[in-house]
DNA sequence: CTGTTAGCGCATTCAC
DNA sequence: GTGAATGCGCTAACAG
C-alpha cells in the first residue's frame, strides 16, 4: 500500500469544499448539487483517486468480502466451485479471500480464525477430510457469523449447504453398472467420515440391493485418497478369489489411478474391469477409454453457494437456510460399456 | 462481519486497566510486565476475542494481504500457482485475495482497481491472452506499487519476474522429437503476441535450425486456445500435402485436443504422428498413449514469485527486482517414442 | 511499566 | 446543499 494515495482530504483541499461533501458527491448522494458532484468527481478521476475501502470497512462495519476454505486448490473441483464464487461475488461487488486447509483439521480452524480477523463478512467453507469435530463450525454460528457450506458438508447445523445429490450419483452409477451386467461391483470409497463417502456409499448399495445382491463389505474399500492407497488398495480388490467385474471409484482422480492399476496388469476395461468415476474432471473424455463419470456441476454449485450467501448478507432477517441439491448427470462413455 | 465482536476496549474495560496496555499487551510488547500480559491473553481468550484487521490496517498502512490476478482459476496450472502464492503468504502471515481475469483485458484492468481500492500490499499478476496494452501496469510501476509478474509476464518493467525457460523447454521438446527421427514438426501455438508464445518459438525454431531444418510457416499453427480452434487447426496440418509427423503443443490441454483429432482419425501415435506438450498437468500420464511434456513447476513458481514479493515488501529499499527463470524438464512418455 | 492523546480515511449525524 | 464534528478499532508517540 502505497503512502502517497491520494484521499477525499486531498480532493477536498484542491477544491475548496468540505471533505463531508466529496465523501458524498463520491458517493452519488441526491443532497449534492448536480454541478458540484460533477467538479468532484472530474478531479478525482484527475488525481486519480481511489477509495481507501479499509477505511470504508472500518466505518461501516463490512467488508464487503467473502472469506472462502477450501481442502485443496490446485483440485479441478474446488478451482471450479472457487471460479464460480469469485466471478458471482464480484459481479456483486464483492470480493474473495481464499484459504486452504490442506485437508487439515487444525489448518481448517486456524483459516477460519484468520477469515474472521479479517472480518470477512461471510464464508464458504468445505470441510477437510479430517474434520471429524465441528465446534469450530458452531462457534461460527452461535457467533451469528454468515457461512454456507459446500460440497463436503457438515449436516447439524441450521445453515445454508450446497451439494450435489451424491446418492443418487452414485446410484445412477451403480445401476448403471449393473446394466451392463456386472454382478461384482466394488466401491473404491474415501475416508468414512467423509460426508461425500457415506452418500455415495449409500446410493451404492440402493442400487445392488434393489437389484438383490448383496452387499459384500469385501467390496467396499476405503482409500485415504493419495495415489498409494489408491494403488494398494485396487491391487487387494484384484487378488481377491472373487475378484471384482467393475468398479466404482468415489472420484475421477480415483478412477485415474484404478485405470493405470488394470493396465499395468494388462486388465481389459471395460472387458474384464468396468470402471466408474465421479466428478467429470476435464480430460476424462481424454483417458483411454474414454471415463465414464457422474457429472457434479462444480461451477455452479460456487454460483449458487456465493448467490445464498449474498442474499443472506443483503436480507438477514428475511432468510431461511436452505438445503441446496443439485442434480447429477451419469456421463456414459466407454470405460463402462460392454456391450 | 458482526456487530457483536469483542475490542481490546471492552477487554481493557473489564480489566480496569487502559486501552494501550492491552494493545501492547496483546502484540507482546516487552515493556508490559509479564503478570498483566498473562492476564489480558487469558482474558482475550475467554471472551473469544479476535483482533480487528481492518482497523490495524487502517491504522498501520497495511493490510498483509496480497492481491493476485490470474487469467482463470479452474486451469491447474493457475490453480497450482495460487496455491504456492496462498501457502507461502500464509506462512509469513499474509492473506491473498484472487482476482480472474477470465483472460479479458478490460477485466483485467478492473481487477486491478479493486485490489488496489482494497490496498492490499502487493500484486501477483500473470496477463490475460488479449492484453497487448500495459499503461495498467506502468501505471502501478509509477504509483511504485510492489508487483510481481508471472508467467504471462511483460518484459519492459524492471520488475521481478518468474517464468519458467519457455525457450528451452521447447527447444528440448522439439530437439527431442528430431532425436525420435521426426522430420516434419508442427507446432501448435497460441495466440502470437502471447509472452509464452513467442518464447517457445523462439526455442523451436532454435532446435530446427540448430539441425538445418527450415522453419516452415505452414507447419506453425496460433490458435485461440479454444477446443474448437485447437481441432480445426489440427485438422488443417493434416491436410497439408506434405504432413507432419510430429506436433509440439503449446500445452497440455492443446495436446489433448490434437491427441482426440488424432485419435478419431485413426492416426497412429506416435508412429504416425508422435506428439509433446508443455505443462505436465496432472493425468497427462493417464492419456493414452501417455503424453510427453515439458514439466513446469506451476507450484515453485507461486511460491517463489510470493517470497520475493514478500521480501520486497518488507525491505523496500534493499529490493532490488529479479527475473527468475525456472528450468523446465521434459518428461519423456508414450506419445513421442518411437523406438 | 502504564495511561493519555491523537489520528489512520471515511460515512454520518447534526447544524446551518 | 454544505460544513463541522464524531467515531469505527487500533497503534504509536508522548508523558509520567
Amino acid at each position: 500500500m502505497k503512502k502517497g494515495q491520494v484521499t477525499i482530504r486531498d480532493i477536498a483541499l484542491k477544491l475548496d469544499i468540505s471533505i463531508s461533501t466529496v465523501s458524498r458527491a463520491l458517493r452519488n448522494s441526491p443532497e449534492i448539487k448536480l454541478e458540484t458532484r460533477k467538479k468532484v468527481l472530474r478531479t478525482a478521476e484527475e488525481m486519480n483517486y481511489s477509495p481507501n475501502v479499509v477505511a470504508q470497512s472500518l466505518r461501516v462495519n463490512k467488508t464487503k468480502t467473502l472469506g472462502i476454505v477450501v481442502p485443496e486448490l490446485a483440485s479441478h473441483f474446488f478451482a471450479a466451485n472457487i471460479s464460480g464464487i469469485q466471478d458471482t461475488a464480484y459481479k456483486r461487488g464483492y470480493n474473495v479471500m481464499i484459504c486452504q486447509s490442506n485437508e487439515n483439521y487444525e489448518q481448517e480452524k486456524s483459516d477460519i480464525r484468520t477469515l474472521i480477523s479479517s472480518r470477512v463478512d461471510g464464508l464458504l467453507i468445505s470441510l477437510s477430510r479430517e474434520t471429524k469435530q465441528y465446534e469450530h463450525l458452531t462457534n461460527l454460528y452461535e457467533k451469528e457469523i454468515p457461512f454456507v457450506l459446500f460440497d463436503r458438508i457438515y449436516e447439524e447445523l441450521p445453515v445454508t449447504t450446497v451439494t450435489v445429490n451424491d446418492t443418487q450419483g452414485a446410484y445412477q452409477a451403480t445401476k448403471h453398472l449393473i446394466g451392463q451386467g456386472c454382478k461384482r461391483i466394488a466401491f473404491m470409497s474415501g475416508p468414512e467420515g467423509l460426508y461425500i463417502c457415506k452418500k455415495r456409499l449409500d446410493g451404492y448399495e440402493k442400487a445392488l440391493r434393489e437389484v438383490g445382491i448383496e452387499v459384500d463389505p469385501q467390496l467396499i474399500a476405503h482409500s485415504d485418497l493419495t495415489e498409494r492407497s489408491n494403488r494398494s488398495l485396487t491391487e487387494d480388490l484384484l487378488k481377491l478369489k472373487s475378484r471384482p467385474d467393475a468398479i466404482f471409484a468415489l472420484n475421477d482422480p480415483v478412477a485415474v489411478d484404478v485405470m493405470k492399476v488394470l493396465k499395468e496388469k494388462g486388465i481389459k476395461i471395460p472387458g474384464e474391469m468396468a470402471l466408474v468415476g465421479f466428478t467429470n474432471m476435464p480430460f476424462s473424455d481424454a483417458l483411454d477409454p474414454s471415463l465414464t463419470t457422474v457429472d457434479q456441476p462444480a461451477y455452479e454449485m460456487g454460483k449458487l453457494a456465493a448467490n445464498n450467501l449474498l442474499d443472506q448478507l443483503i436480507d438477514p432477517e428475511g432468510f431461511q437456510p436452505r438445503t441446496i441439491v443439485l442434480e447429477t448427470e451419469l456421463v456414459m462413455r466407454k470405460s463402462s460399456q460392454k456391450k
